[in-house]
DNA sequence: GGATAGTTGTAGACAGCGTCAACATCAACG
DNA sequence: CGTTGATGTTGACGCTGTCTACAACTATCC
């Protein structure tokens, strides 16, 4: 390549881009570091004065799809009533599973690089499931098992939600048989579940007796 | 290597031990074709004799896993009571994903190669969710829409296991600043939860009146 | 028995990969 | 001017999956 061809150029942030088109072309499974050498036209070590290793380039990658993900998480719009709103969160969260399923696979379904060599990375990771977090305990109240139920709420959604999504990316699902209708309805079926699992139906108030849990939700 | 050390010595049999050691030791990722050779002592090419391709090893290795997953889903003791059998078998699952979670990754959490290319692998995958599911149709009666409402109950008890067993195995839990307490009995809590998105709290027949589904469990 | 064909393993090559080391270029600064 | 640091290039190394050609052994049929 000639030299910088712009006067505002960052390799860097070219390689970044270039990377991002890889991926989304063959999967995050065959992008290779000479693969966006070649697309950026430029020599194949290059990219490596502004990434240690493809597993940095990797890991900036998926802190930006954090930091994306967690935008569009936070920007839906908020009525105020928390468990509206995070009813609103769990379908932006399948939706951006199902819209933008590469950045998805890339944030949770490729095995993450050594962690404590990405801290950016875990950062962006946890600030995306704080948002999470935070709506729920905008829902309870501000003492310490409050708090411990606000975070089991928290990991029960986030698994469910996750299962859901990385389920259905795997395209498996056409080969269960499932009975006629299931599947097109089983987002709406899984927060319906949700719901019930987080003993808030269907916006009326959590009733005061249920079968079993210790101190359950309160608004 | 010299020919054939054993009168009765399958050298597919061994390369698939090999390559599962290989795995155990260094993770899927790493595992490669000339690794098994070497361990086998036997020439780079001599696998291909036996498999197609890197993939088609894979396949074979996971078929097996999958046929492991179902034999141990399936050999859970039965007492008769079909609530009883569900709650084993998700405890079950779960005990799999944390006791051979190589196995787990290697299943659920790695890229599947082309499904048509690897039948047989498809086939002991749809099997192992066939017993999660049959276990739900023995819990209602045979129409059709009984039929859809277990499918719906398998799908949402597996992505919630899968997605807990997933998360768990990501080993991102530690960085979430959870709860005092939380993290350890995440899998009761789970397994609370689930039951209740079923409407099968506790042993106790499930309430009629239900906020919203369709037509719930009957027993 | 001896030719023939099929199976199984070996040996060498090729292109692609990540990455190390050495070199070139160029701007900034003393 | 010389030096220094950042950036980009070139070439190599060992690794990978896989193609091809070849050797050896086995079974089969005339």
């Amino acid at each position: 390549m000639a030299p910088s061809r712009d006067p505002a150029f960052s390799l860097k942030e070219a390689c970044v881009q270039a990377a991002r088109e890889v991926i989304a072309e063959h999967g995050v499974e065959s992008l290779s570091m000479r693969d966006v050498a070649r697309k950026l036209e430029i020599s194949h070590q290059a990219p490596y004065r502004h990434f240690e290793s493809r597993d940095h380039l990797l890991a900036e990658i998926m802190r930006r799809c954090f930091a994306d993900f967690a935008q569009d998480l936070d920007k839906r719009p908020r009525t105020g009533n928390p468990e509206a709103d995070l009813e609103a969160m769990g379908q932006a969260y399948l939706n951006y599973a199902r819209q933008k399923p590469l950045e998805y696979r890339l944030m949770f379904g490729t095995p993450w690089p050594e962690p404590a060599q990405h801290p950016a990375l875990v950062q962006h990771a946890v600030h995306a499931f704080n948002l999470l977090r935070d709506s729920l305990r905008a829902m309870h109240g501000n003492r310490s098992e409050q708090h411990a139920q606000a975070d089991r709420q928290a990991m029960f959604i986030w698994s469910a939600l996750h299962g859901m999504a990385s389920i259905t990316q795997a395209n498996v699902m056409q080969h269960l048989n499932l009975a006629a209708g299931v599947e097109h309805t089983l987002p709406e079926d899984m927060m319906a579940r949700i719901r019930l699992a987080l003993s808030l139906p269907e916006g009326a108030p959590p009733a005061a007796t249920r079968p079993k849990p210790k101190r359950n939700t309160r608004r």
